[in-house]
RNA sequence: GGGUCUAUAGCCAAGUGGUAAGGCGUGGGACUGCAACUCCCUGAUGCGUUGGUUCAAAUCCGACUAGGCCCUCCA
């Protein structure tokens, strides 16, 4: 069997994807900071992820992984409010940094639920991990990988060599502060050296400080996602899954950290997932434009819609967002949905190996190349439109949504009243139909229509089809 | 300023040197009391522009153009 073949950050290349231990896959995938309700172009991150994961189960790997929870220690850019996001949404709605962790995580696993995305096995908030950030600092402050200045400890970068390798910057060509909200800390000796812990900073009115060594403080950002796949994890790490944003400086910072702590190659595969925009380019929580799951709902989307627009294009690409877009999305779906339903109340066949195997190849095939989710479905299609037999079909389908997890095979749920009273209004049209009554037939169809349901007339007689 | 990525029909998108898949939409037809659903038919002499390599390029190389993302908040 030939290998997957991703893309590599590290080496911007596609390449053969061979695990460190033979079968066993580790796959550390940054999750959320919980301050507020994820927005949608952050989910886009977590189905792929979440199709990463699935599909490298249908080739037949076992997959570890973990997933974060930042819940403190995460620099806020708001301005001059000299609040960390999770300091400040706490003020905001009047609870406690952990109340509002428990809130917006909580929230966040709904929405993964809804849009069928698997929990890692393994999900960790940063704030359970505080012993293995200190014991990684004391390591790389004796190793002279960090120094102390100000009461804080830094990550001293002219002490790593490769440490531009994954953004291919050039450290001289970098700009200081680009961004307003930054300022320039005294305390570096180079400029991008970074904190790993902090007794003293401009986001003192932190509400959460542990003991350490260095004093009474605070965990920087980067050491977290560090110290949380060396725990759960081990020493080597076959993928590290993230938004694009993060390669620099977040990721850059974890492989120069995680290396120097450990003495050795980290981790071998960088796999980043492009963004979800709008016209005017990135959407986020920080901008303002942002949407989460809750407004979509509110539009009349379906979560799973929302998971089939994401599938149609591929992790590597930005993706549009846009009404036409998530419309287009609706209608393939359910399209797709009624044909599938079809074959559902027509079950015939013997189940034909070799057509299941052909498809299943293919399905691989398109998976395997750098997960092209866009071919994945094609390869649905395709099955749709074969010669074969209703049971294979079924049988293809519910192995494909396995990965997909588009719900293909499920049904509505109707209310049993529900039922009742549209059956008696179908029967009621009916008759009125039949009396040429098309003005009374019309009314019963359109009294319908407003509860979300379609009539349909077909030669075996009239049906109904339930929306959203 | 530097880095990095992208550019195929209205939208999403396949294509990895051999003569442009697929999905949705649109238009036409069948069906229908009219619709909806379903079924059939329908779209790029063309792949951002421009040079080059080659018998052959959307695919390789160069230049240019446009756009995204990053340069210590973000997925």
């Amino acid at each position: 069997m030939s290998n997957m073949r991703i893309y590599n950050t590290l080496t911007k290349k596609v390449e053969d994807f061979i695990p460190y231990n033979k079968n066993e896959v580790t796959m550390y995938t940054c999750g959320p900071t919980v301050y507020y309700y994820a927005h949608i172009g952050n989910l886009r991150t977590y189905i792929s992820e979440d199709i990463l994961e699935k599909g490298l189960k249908y080739l037949g790997y076992n997959v570890k992984r973990c997933m974060n929870i930042t819940d403190v220690g995460h620099l806020a850019g708001d301005s001059d409010t000299g609040e960390d996001k999770m300091v400040s949404a706490a003020k905001k709605e009047k609870k406690s940094v952990l109340d509002i962790a428990k809130f917006y995580t909580d929230a966040f696993f709904e929405d993964m639920a809804k849009l069928n995305i698997k929990k890692p096995e393994i999900i960790s908030p940063a704030t359970k991990n505080i012993p293995k950030y200190i014991e990684m600092i004391t390591k790389l402050l004796k190793e002279g990988y960090a120094y102390i200045a100000g009461g804080n400890v830094y990550f001293d970068t002219s002490k790593y060599q490769d440490y531009y390798k994954l953004s291919g910057r050039n450290k001289d060509e970098l700009m200081l502060a680009v961004r307003e909200d930054v300022s320039i800390d005294k305390n570096k000796k180079n400029p991008f050296d970074f904190g790993l812990w902090f007794t003293d900073s401009k986001f003192n009115d932190q509400e959460l400080k542990w003991e350490s060594p260095w004093g009474v403080g605070y965990p920087g950002w980067h050491i977290e996602c560090s110290a949380i796949a060396l725990t759960y994890l081990g020493e080597h790490l076959d993928i590290h899954c993230g938004g694009i944003d993060n390669i620099f400086p977040h990721h850059t910072n974890e492989i120069a950290q995680s290396e120097c702590y450990l003495g050795h190659k980290w981790c071998n595969y960088w796999v980043h997932m492009e963004f979800l925009n709008d016209k005017s380019g990135k959407m986020s929580k920080s901008k303002g434009t942002s949407k989460d799951l809750r407004s979509l709902i509110d539009k009349g989307y379906a979560p799973i819609v929302y998971r089939f627009f994401c599938l149609q294009s591929h992790y590597r690409k930005t993706l549009v967002y846009s009404l036409e877009g998530l419309d287009t999305a609706t209608s393939a779906y359910n399209k797709l949905k009624r044909r599938i339903k079809k074959l559902k109340e027509n079950k015939e066949g013997d189940l034909d190996s070799k057509v299941i195997t052909k498809y299943q190849e293919k399905f691989k095939e398109a998976f395997k190349n750098d997960m092209n989710t866009s071919l994945m479905l094609t390869t649905l299609y395709d099955v749709l439109k074969d010669e074969t037999n209703n049971n294979t079909k079924l049988y293809l389908i519910e192995d494909f949504d396995q990965v997909l997890s588009l719900d293909l095979l499920k049904d509505e749920e109707i209310d049993k009243d529900f039922e009742k009273y549209i059956n008696e209004k179908i029967k009621e049209r009916n008759i009125a139909k039949q009396n040429k009554d098309y003005q009374k037939a019309d009314q019963i169809r359109n009294e319908l229509l407003s509860k979300n349901v379609i009539i349909k007339d077909t030669r075996e007689g009239t049906t109904f089809e339930i929306t959203k």
